[in-house]
DNA sequence: TCTGGGGTCCTAGGACCC
DNA sequence: TCTGGGGTCCTAGGACCC
């Protein structure tokens, strides 16, 4: 392994061959307060939270002299400020971020167009092809973190290894502003001493539930029979840990992969009861996912209800509507009906959110209906019929069909199921 | 004055189909 | 009718991540 910190300093000697680490994790270190911090030199070096200031806020970023008193991002505030009563508060902007975001990643598409962003402030990068040009990944991983900071005046930390998991991972054992490399052969060693939470997808509960097992580091999770994983977490997780334990990763480095929902949500500085102001939120809410669908080339075939009670109890509620749409409108009279079924009149809502779900292409949808036995040919029948005659898997299908596509006995076209709604 | 907002993935039960 | 089994779709909830 080899590991640079932020003087440049090489902590062990730089491996002659590091080239099985072709996978790059960058990640930028406290990156909405570092950003903040660059219009606020004289802030250097004190305790900086980035997060409103409201009474039901949180913490949205900390600078590490905030967290050495043990604030942490998504913290509630008013714990955060308990705990660094001295820390100072600055408003998010986003738009700042989202700049500085791009001039990143544009950064990182210099060296190979293979960039998988996995949030605002990191990316995967798979640097194989890169390595003839500009070195091997330990040189990349320099270079970069050196761009960045010239050109940015910002921090960040580098993993690299063979397996994104496992690059993420030495990032985050890397930061702040440092860089580590593990090469294949040594992933074993790096991983099985890790404690079990440094598994992608072991939070608290599944912490838990592993402990039950006896179960605390990497390695103890690698020497477990898979079936009693399974017994303990269920199916999917097992599997996937155990093969993570392993440092087996099959996943690619992605570019760009397709959005699966859209939603917003806001929560209330105080509950709200008002049956008109909640069907007022909706809409508001409702018009900005309309727009991104429409920004995105989307249509939703599913509207999804999001409520929190007072009580923070969750609930959502959804329905699949016949005909997809991205229309702010019908998102909002679908999302009002699911609160009005949802809700014990005169309840306080803390949070109220819709999501779009079961995303299409603008332009795929409902070409054509078929069936297997017979064709249909009524067009004066409803959308809410053909799902009854056919089955809802009927619309499905229907909403499947790619544009220009049609099925030998498609009778409904888009227009028909449109007009009769 | 104790809990944001953006998401993804998984599970489980019922309906329905073959 | 003392009644299977596999697959898909829909819905609700929960865990998890940044």
């Amino acid at each position: 392994m080899s590991k640079q910190d932020g003087s440049g300093r090489q902590v062990t000697a730089q491996p002659t061959d590091d080239t099985s680490a072709r996978i790059l994790h960058l990640d930028m270190d406290a990156f909405f307060a570092s950003v903040e911090l660059l219009e606020r030199p004289e802030l250097r070096g004190r305790p900086v939270i980035v997060g409103h200031r409201g009474a039901r806020s949180v913490v949205t970023a900390a600078t590490y002299e905030a967290r050495r008193y043990g604030v942490n991002s998504a913290m509630p505030m008013a714990i955060a400020l308990r705990r660094c009563p001295n820390a100072i508060v600055l408003e998010p902007h986003y738009d700042r971020y989202t700049a500085f975001s791009r001039q990143v990643m544009g950064i990182l598409g210099d060296v190979t167009p293979l960039v998988e962003p996995l949030s605002i402030d990191e990316a995967f990068l798979d640097v194989r092809g890169a390595v003839p040009l500009f070195g091997p990944p330990f040189a990349i991983a320099t270079t970069l973190r050196e761009r960045i900071r010239r050109e940015t005046g910002l921090t960040a930390s580098v993993g690299a290894a063979a397996t994104k998991f496992v690059a993420k991972l030495a990032s985050s054992r890397a930061k702040p502003d440092g860089l580590l490399v593990v090469p294949e052969a040594e992933t074993l060693g790096f991983l099985h001493p890790q404690p079990i939470t440094a598994l992608w997808g072991v939070g608290g509960a599944t912490e838990e539930r592993l402990a039950r097992l006896g179960l605390r580091t990497v390695g103890d999770l690698a020497r477990t029979p898979l079936d009693a994983l399974r017994a303990a977490i269920g199916e999917a997780g097992a599997v996937r840990l155990h093969e993570l334990s392993w440092g087996r990763d099959p996943r690619a480095v992605t570019p760009s992969r397709d959005e699966k929902s859209i939603g917003h949500e806001v929560t209330f500085e105080r509950d709200v009861a008002d049956a008109d102001a909640l069907e007022r939120e909706l809409l508001r809410l409702a018009t900005r996912v309309a727009e991104r669908l429409r920004r995105g080339g989307w249509v939703a075939r599913t509207v999804a209800l999001k409520l929190r009670f007072g009580d923070f109890r969750t609930i959502t509620r959804s329905r699949t509507l016949a005909e997809p749409t991205d229309v702010a409108e019908r998102l909002s009279r679908e999302a009002r009906g699911l609160l009005q079924e949802a809700r014990p009149a005169g309840t306080g809502i803390r949070l109220i959110g819709v999501r779009a779900e079961n995303l299409l292409p603008a332009g795929s949808v409902a070409r054509g209906l078929w069936d297997d036995d017979e064709p249909w040919r009524d067009a004066e029948t409803t959308a809410d019929a053909v799902a009854e005659r056919f089955g809802r898997g009927a619309l499905t299908r229907a909403s499947l069909l790619q544009p220009g596509e049609r099925r030998r006995r498609s009778a409904l076209s888009s227009e028909d199921v449109g007009s009769l709604d």
